[in-house]
DNA sequence: CTCCGTATCT
DNA sequence: GAGATACGGA
């Protein structure tokens, strides 16, 4: 209860925000009074600055927030902002009957996170929240934090710590050094004079979008018909040189700009080349197809990409939040299965752990899954009991088959061009995207359905899993038979199938990307549908989502090849 | 002058 | 690590 901020009272935030004001008008203050609980505050009054002080230091943890008068016959408003931030570093309000300038000057100079003129208005009050809020966010960056900060986003697109987020995009969180108590340690002022350009955030659909431009570019109509029966060595074009300012228009996100662009291109390039080294190394003992190899090793399954893509699109709502994608399927109630698919795009995984293509042990994976999903699946339905599939995808394995693509690329030099020479032929490739994916299915637990993803696993014996990524290596295959791609493994998925994004609509050309923008469209359409609706729904989606985030992270570190985990979540 | 790619900074 | 910014070159 007064542990700070991080309270138990975090889930009714800002309701029950503790206020301590300090004015030594008593009219003033009881309006204040009233105002602030009116605001569902939990208000403590004080005419005198000295008490106020002593109050605090008797309790640093008892309050939130302090708002005081500037002017006090006992202390000067000023002098008591002054100890507060050095004392207990709360946040502190000032106000005064004058709005001159120098005067609010001084007080956002002495910390103060706020100047409010009176008369106060309940607007303004209503708000303060926010810099209990801000500080918070700075101080506390762990799971607690999250939802909170959720919160916070939904207050504003442009975050306190300057990522912009896209519009409607429930943006992963992203965990930035804090500025450093910027509420008093900054002589600045607080609130506006800060102003940095934001940050943009790349998240999955904005990353889409712009690897949908570059496939745009790369993928002209020169080579769109032809480009499955092509010779396997492509011409790189290079009227087509794919540029930021190319990449921008095509885009079409009115706030991006060509530097933005430009900066995300060269990470982008950066990744390839990395990739190629990683599949330099690899290639020998991996078993990297090369470009004639008919067939991988390993065969990829598109299966669990595949399937995902035919049935789901429909019925699903998705929500997504930064680099993670989750896709709840609600068509399940009808099915009996809730299906989750999470895409993450997380940074490379290592070398090592990438080498490692076998066939995850059931037994093996479901005890050692990294971080349970339980927290995630909590939201899902308290009754049920899921037992999450995750298929994670093994950025290593999909994307050295890019590397191959790569050292293509590289020597034809400049290109940047989206194609991948798989084994089958060719593949179009999305841009590879700096992260890795994640898909998880959530589906009955065993318990309830019996023949779901365990044991389906188990029956599946060998399965080749494929990663996300891999699906490009399927496309080819995907296009040659669109109908028959279930394929051995995971046709046991086959009937709960979970998510299928309509949207592999037999493209002979899909790739992990065209699979990951439809995907994407969809999340958008179906987001936009879901938030009216169900909003308390979507709303602990979002805040699972936020959680699942964080596990997220673990999850990456946990990646291996082909690799599927199926755990046991219990509620 | 615009745009790009790279290096470097934050 | 991800994105912004600086800067030289085309």
């Amino acid at each position: 209860m007064e542990n700070g901020f991080s309270s138990p009272r975090t889930d009714i935030f800002p309701a029950g925000l503790r206020v301590l004001v300090v004015d030594d008008d008593l009219t003033w203050l009881k309006i204040l009074e009233k105002m602030l609980k009116k605001c569902s505050y939990e208000v403590t009054t004080c005419c005198l600055a000295r008490d106020a002080l002593d109050m605090l230091r008797e309790r640093k943890d008892r309050f939130d927030i302090v708002v005081s008068d500037v002017n006090m016959p006992d202390m000067d408003g000023f002098k008591l902002l002054e100890q507060v931030g050095l004392e207990m570093d709360l946040p502190v309000i000032m106000m005064s009957v004058d709005g001159e300038t120098s005067r609010v000057m001084k007080g956002v100079q002495h910390g103060a996170c706020d100047y409010l003129l009176k008369p106060v208005r309940m607007k303004e009050l209503r708000n303060i929240w926010q810099h209990v809020f801000r500080k918070k966010i700075h101080e506390v960056k762990d799971i607690e934090g999250i939802e909170d900060i959720q919160m916070m986003r939904n207050e504003s697109d442009e975050f306190d710590d300057g990522y912009l987020l896209s519009g409607g995009d429930m943006s992963s969180v992203k965990k930035r050094k804090d500025l450093e108590n910027r509420e008093h340690d900054d002589q600045e002022f607080c609130d506006h004079s800060g102003v940095k350009k934001a940050r943009v955030l790349w998240s999955v659909d904005l990353h889409q979008k712009f690897v949908n431009a570059v496939n745009q570019i790369g993928f002209d109509s020169e080579y769109q018909s032809s480009f499955l029966f092509n010779s396997l060595i492509r011409r790189f074009s290079t009227k087509n040189e794919v540029g930021p300012k190319k990449i921008l228009d095509l885009m079409n996100v009115p706030w991006l700009t060509r530097e933005n662009v430009a900066s995300h291109l060269q990470k982008y390039r950066l990744y390839w080349s990395r990739l190629q080294k990683q599949n330099e190394s690899v290639t020998s003992f991996a078993g990297t197809p090369d470009f004639s190899s008919k067939d991988p090793p390993g065969s990829f399954g598109l299966q669990s990409s595949i399937n995902m893509h035919q049935n789901n699109a429909v019925n699903s709502n998705f929500g997504y939040s930064g680099n993670k994608i989750l896709v709840e399927d609600v068509g399940p109630r009808i099915h009996e299965g809730d299906l989750e698919g999470i895409v993450s795009f997380l940074p490379v995984a290592e070398p090592k752990k990438a080498l490692r293509g076998h066939v995850p042990d059931p037994q093996k994976t479901s005890s050692s899954s990294p971080m349970g999903l339980t927290h995630y699946l909590k939201s899902m339905g308290p009754d049920v009991n899921y037992a999450s599939f995750k298929a994670t995808v093994p950025n290593q394995h999909p994307w050295s088959g890019e590397a191959s693509a790569m050292q293509f690329k590289q020597q034809l030099k400049q290109e940047h061009e989206p194609y991948l020479l798989l084994g089958d032929g060719y593949t179009h490739l999305p841009l590879p995207i700096p992260n890795h994916i994640q898909v998880h299915h959530l589906m009955p637990a065993p318990s309830i359905y019996p023949r779901t993803s365990i044991t389906e696993r188990d029956e599946s014996g060998p399965i080749e899993v494929q990663p996300f990524c891999t699906e490009y290596r399927s496309n080819h295959i995907t296009s040659l038979s669109p109908v028959g791609r279930t394929i051995g493994s995971f046709s046991v998925e086959a009937d709960r199938q979970i998510i299928y994004p309509q949207a592999l609509e037999a493209i002979s050309t899909i790739t992990c990307c065209d699979f990951n923008q439809n995907f994407v469209n969809n999340l958008e359409s179906d987001q936009q549908n879901l938030i009216p609706g169900s909003e308390s729904a979507l709303a602990s989606l979002q805040e699972d989502l936020q959680l699942f985030l964080l596990q997220g992270y673990g999850y990456a570190e946990n990646i291996e090849l082909q690799n599927i985990e199926f755990s046991d979540c219990e509620d």
